[in-house]
DNA sequence: ACTTTATTTGACTATTCAGTACAATTCATC
DNA sequence: GATGAATTGTACTGAATAGTCAAATAAAGT
C-alpha cells in the first residue's frame, strides 16, 4: 500500500545535517531547509514534525556518521596512542579541506543553543559525555601498553584532548596554517609517545 | 542645548553585551535588547543605528570590559606563568559562578556567526587574534626567565593556550566540577613551572 | 477497476521580526 | 520664558518566519 517517498528520509536528513552545520540552528530558516532536502512545504512538516525535532533527529544522525567514522578511526589504529594522534590528523584534514563545515556541529550547537531549549541542550550534552568517556577508555588501553605515565590523570588528559578539539575549531577560523595547526596538536599531544611509533604488527 | 541621555550609553551597551553573551546573536531579538537597555523603539534605532552595528558596539565594549579586566590580571600577576596560572584561574571562577554567560562572547560569536557576515567575523577574528599575540609576548617573558624550556615553540603554546580556553568553555556546560576543571586546566599547563612559584617580589 | 493509505502539493495563516516615520517632549542656552 | 536641537514614545510597515490545511496524487492490495 502507499507510495515511495520521493526522496529517501536519510538523504534528507543528511542534507539538513550540512546546513545546519554550516549556519547553526537560527541561521536556518525551514525555507533553506525545504529546498536542500528537496522537500515541499507540506512533506517536511509531514516527515519531520518541525524544525526542532528536525534538528534533534539531525544531531542523531550526526552522530552515527561523522562522530562514529572518527571512533572507527582511532579503534582501527596500530596502538591507542596512534589513534588519538590519527584523530586530530583527520580533524586537520578535515578542517583544512572546508571553510563550510566548520568545527563539530555537536559542540557548536551546544554553544549556540546553550540556554534555548532543554532538550537540545541534554542532547548535545550527552554526545560531549559520549567522546569523554572514549578518550577515558583509549587513555587507559595506552596506560595499559605503557605508551603512557602510570600515574597519568586519565580522567583529566581525556578531557585536555575534548578542550583541544573544541579549541581547535577557534584557531581554525583565524589560522589555515597547516604547519601552525600541527605544531599546536603536536604541542596538546605530547603526553604521548611520540609520532607513529611503529608498534608490533600482528602476524 | 538638548536633552540628556535618560540612560548612559555606556550602561545600555552593558545590559545588551549580557544578553547578546548569554543567548548569542540571533536568538537575541530588538524586542528584547530595548527592554533590557531601558530604551524604546526609537530612542535604540537613534542612538545604535541597528541591531548589527549594535553587536558591533558590543564587542568592541566586551574587548574593553572583560577582556581588558584579564590581561591586566596577566600583566600584574607575580611572574607572567604565574599570570598564565592566574588567568585560567579566572575563567574557572567565572564559569562556576554563572550558568547565564557562559564561555567568552567573542568565541562564542565567532562560533555561531562564522559565515554570516563579513565584518561581524573579521571584528571577532581580530579579537582572537589579540590574544595570540598577547600569548606569545607572555611566553616569551616566561622563557627569559627561564619559566619555560627555550626550546619550546612559543606559538604552538600561545596556541594550545587559546584552544584550553576555548575548550573549557564546552567542558563547563557539561561538568560544574571544580576538582575535575582545575585537574584539566593544570595539565593543559603542566609546561609552565608547578603552580604559584614565588618569585622575586620588587623592593 | 476500485479502495485504501501514504505521500505530495501549494496556497494559506498568524506571528514575529527588524526597521521607519514622525509627532511629542525635554532641556541647555539665549 | 522662548527657541530649537537632541531625545523619546508609539504607531506603523513590509518582509520573513514557523507552522497548518485540505485537496490532489500515486502506489499497493482487493
Amino acid at each position: 500500500m502507499s507510495r515511495a517517498l520521493k526522496v529517501p528520509r536519510h538523504q534528507a536528513l543528511q542534507a539538513a545535517m550540512l546546513l545546519f552545520w554550516s549556519q547553526g540552528y537560527h541561521a536556518t530558516s525551514v525555507d533553506q531547509l525545504q529546498a536542500a532536502m528537496g522537500l515541499q512545504r507540506g512533506s517536511f512538516y509531514y516527515l519531520f514534525k518541525d524544525k526542532r525535532r528536525l534538528f534533534l533527529e539531525v544531531v542523531a544522525a550526526y552522530k552515527n556518521s561523522v562522530v562514529e567514522r572518527r571512533r572507527t578511526l582511532v579503534q582501527g589504529a596500530s596502538s591507542p596512542s596512534n589513534g588519538v594522534r590519527l584523530f586530530f590528523q583527520d580533524i586537520l584534514e578535515h578542517s583544512l579541506s572546508t571553510l563550510v563545515y566548520p568545527g563539530c556541529l555537536n559542540t557548536n550547537s551546544a554553544i549556540e543553543l546553550g540556554l534555548f531549549d532543554q532538550e537540545i541542550s541534554s542532547q548535545l550534552e550527552s554526545g560531549i559525555q559520549t567522546w569523554e568517556a572514549f578518550w577515558v577508555e583509549t587513555l587507559t588501553r595506552c596506560q595499559a601498553l605503557g605508551e603512557i605515565e602510570a600515574k597519568s590523570d586519565i580522567h583529566a588528559k581525556a578531557g585536555l584532548l575534548i578542550a583541544l578539539t573544541q579549541g581547535l575549531n577557534v584557531l581554525f577560523k583565524v589560522h589555515r596554517d597547516r604547519a601552525f595547526l600541527q605544531s599546536v596538536i603536536d604541542s596538546g599531544l605530547d603526553f604521548l609517545p611520540a609520532s607513529s611509533r611503529v608498534t608490533v604488527t600482528q602476524k
